[in-house]
DNA sequence: GTATATGCAAAGGGTTTGCACGGTT
DNA sequence: AACCGTGCAAACCCTTTGCATATAC
């Protein structure tokens, strides 16, 4: 998405433009992977009078149509992306809390077999597989040392 | 995992054996899928003193013995399996809150390549993924009818 | 008898909502 | 001028925690 795009396209579905929702994409985009709270912080080196709840209500409207994605990487809030990102997918260590980014493209043969055999269309900007990094794997439950989801 | 097991799995790991413990096994067993809310309800079909952060707290116990696996399907509470179920993911539908459970056969080959090409061992039972049901697909996003993850 | 588990109630994080005011169209 | 969007505060859902009591060992 051009970045002159984005006013035409809250506008085409309606909605107003404001300050706050251009203050929220351009966070979005400036922080890659961030959530609400996050967000309003960004926001807040702008404009410190904005609101959480602003926040929340502007993500849904972005989400709407379709400037920004997110996905539930942990157990706390979710982690939202411009849609003008690199397209990828989250593997989350359930051991250490490490997130790592991968081209969306490793997941493309599966998605491929969820749509073929289950009828299933897959948002992949939305999948994050939980399990257990190299650096953890063999590690015993014990050494938990972070938030588990 | 034998239903005889579940005692001495529990005392192995140096748990105490209780009437919560059974109770909530069983009740997360009958119900297949069920959240910290769906089991409390469950189990105070038995022994209606027991008390919601109790569920909480054996949930995690059983979890940690491996008695129980959780996945998050939706924006609201986990649900929790029992392990000795048939290993499954679920497919969640954003439009219309459908989850389709379908054997884990179907992502062996993703997980084995999450593994060879990112050194990434993926907890199946915890993988939820998200799109569109066959039934909704084409629809517009606007006949949302339920919550959203 | 001693340490662990439970019940209860309060607190906590994250999110949503009602309402009056202010800004965009 | 009309309506949508915002700020604020309260409410809400889900989960965790402190503490006294009860229970498994």
């Amino acid at each position: 998405m051009a970045s002159e795009d984005w006013d035409r396209r809250l506008h085409e579905h309606g909605f107003r433009i404001t300050p706050q929702r251009q203050l929220v994409l351009e966070a979005v985009e400036r922080l890659q992977h961030g959530t609400p709270e996050t967000i309003l912080v960004e926001v807040q080196r702008t404009a410190t009078g904005v609101n959480l709840s602003t926040v929340y209500r502007t993500l849904e409207v972005l989400e709407s149509v379709g400037l920004v994605t997110h996905a539930h990487i942990g157990h706390g809030a979710p982690t939202y992306h411009a849609v003008d990102e690199e397209l990828h997918i989250h593997l989350v260590c359930d051991r250490c809390s490490a997130v790592a980014s991968v081209p969306a493209a490793v997941a493309s043969t599966f998605v491929e077999r969820l749509r073929s055999e289950q009828g299933f269309t897959t948002d992949i900007s939305h999948m994050s597989i939980h399990g257990h990094c190299a650096k953890c794997e063999g590690k015993s439950g014990e050494d938990l040392t972070d938030d588990e989801l």
